[in-house]
DNA sequence: TACGCTATGCTTAGGCG
DNA sequence: GCGCCTAAGCATAGCGT
């Protein structure tokens, strides 16, 4: 039979719809790869599929991390820069501040301690830290922790 | 002249490549879309260029966020389950008192500047707040932020 | 179920306006 | 720089194994 032309709706039959997606799957990684070298730029892909025991991350977890990071420090510096209302110098001046504290923990960067708090605060995952740094230090992690319940407390306290 | 093999490096010529990303990013939007739609799966993309003055998120920056979250979710899951060693353990503990915070947080839902400031932690943007929520808080946040200051240097300071 | 094969449709490099 | 055009090269549907 000949090859027809694509009909671009679901496929219902499921043995059809995984041979097309694991076929496409790697046809897009495929071209995400070329564009990337062709162009040497920076990119990242999350796919969840019903055929993947674990989410599809392209270019790689640690990678695809530093984008995401990366689009959501741009996509909230770009809205704060947007507004010029009473709210607008708000989020200006959060963004200011956290930049401020940012800066002052890249400083204590030989900090273990603060490094992996701050992973932690961040949610950006455990992976980046050196290997080790995460032995020996869950008295020390348990006691910040703390310290990060009695702000929050006092933060409902106070307000 | 005809068309030629392609050769999978970067393009030095400018025009050239910027003609090439233009073309691809197009081309790996539209497989991105195919392969959503013939399998009904979730994904996303994030493209960083020269030549857009902003990230190209497909399919857009509100369902990419979702899919991230999932994918946040779902991995530091994974990491904690299938750790077993030292290092695993602290990496559970950390795991369960962020979820602890988490939950205390929920309950303080009604405390506005909790919400603002653990946004502002989670780097989760300022966009999930109620309207008008930032208004007549500056004083707060900023008294707020220095605590985070003076944590991160007892931090550095004990570590 | 996954993989190899091949014909066919699609993508896109190169050229032009 | 962008969009159009065409043909060369590529991706992949359908089938067999």
């Amino acid at each position: 039979m000949t090859r027809s032309k694509v009909n671009l709706a679901y496929i219902s039959n499921d043995s059809a719809r995984r041979n097309t997606f694991r076929r496409r799957k790697s046809g897009l990684m495929k071209k995400a790869e070329e564009i990337t070298r062709l162009c040497e730029i920076e990119a990242c892909a999350i796919m969840f599929s019903p055929y993947d025991p674990e989410p599809v991350v392209w270019p790689s977890p640690l990678q695809a991390q530093q984008v995401i990071s990366r689009y959501r420090k741009m996509s909230s510096l770009e809205q704060s820069k947007k507004l010029v209302n009473q709210e607008g110098f708000t989020r200006q001046m959060l963004e200011k501040t956290m930049e401020k504290v940012t800066k002052k923990q890249k400083e204590n960067e030989h900090n273990q301690m603060t490094q992996v708090m701050y992973q932690c605060l961040y949610g950006r995952g455990l992976d980046n830290l050196p290997d080790g740094v995460l032995n020996n230090m869950s008295g020390l992690i348990s006691q910040n922790l703390r310290e990060i319940e009695r702000f929050l407390q006092r933060s409902h306290h106070n307000g």
